[in-house]
DNA sequence: GTTATAGGCAAGTCGTCACTTGCCTGTCAA
DNA sequence: TTGACAGGCAAGTGACGACTTGCCTATAAC
């Protein structure tokens, strides 16, 4: 009924929004490509179980959509869910010369 | 330095979320004021110690700033926060009719 | 077929967080 | 100044969540 709860949950975690940067850099990434830039580029060392266990979160939340292809799974970021926040608590237009 | 952790812990939880439903439908409401409506218009049945430590996160986050007057204390919703979450995983625009 | 690769499942551990409980401070009215 | 009202502080508890560990399935290369 509410996916809200999931969407929040998703974004409460550091190394959750951190994969969402890296998919925002380069979109449809498998499992072990994104391990590998957690831990080249942000130094995280985080095992693959723990980054699984990421992504099925953010793919509850309607963050990450996944598309399957041989053994390979991709996974692709998706932001539209990011509007009910926006949309929920509306925010002021900046005004720098009225 | 970087205040977005608080942020998204700020939003990481319900009773929170619903305080800053209750600001945006009225802003600059006291403690007790906001007690009376979570418990009335939601049914939560939350203690004024559990909305007190909910308050200072939400202050902590920059989503509500605080005034005293006298004995009393009004909290102000402060939506600019949320505009970095946009900026980060930017939206793609809708295309309703191209 | 055998082996390596890409990913999944489930139980267990540990820390964080929401909430309670109890008591204290400060403001205003009588 | 005494009482009621608005709010704050701090320790303790319980539950949820992040992560590990170990083992399992499936696809592809040799």
């Amino acid at each position: 009924m509410d996916a809200e709860p999931d969407l929040f949950k998703a974004l409460g975690d550091a190394t959750r929004r951190t994969i969402l940067d890296e998919l925002t850099d380069k979109d449809g990434q498998t499992l072990f490509e994104i391990c590998g830039r957690l831990t080249m580029k942000h130094g995280l060392a985080s095992s693959r179980q723990a980054i699984s266990q990421h992504l099925a979160v953010l793919e509850q939340a309607g963050l990450v959509h996944t598309r399957r292809q041989g053994r390979y799974k991709f996974h692709h970021i998706d932001t539209s869910p990011l509007r009910s926040i926006v949309e929920r608590w509306p925010i002021d237009r900046e005004e720098p010369n009225p």
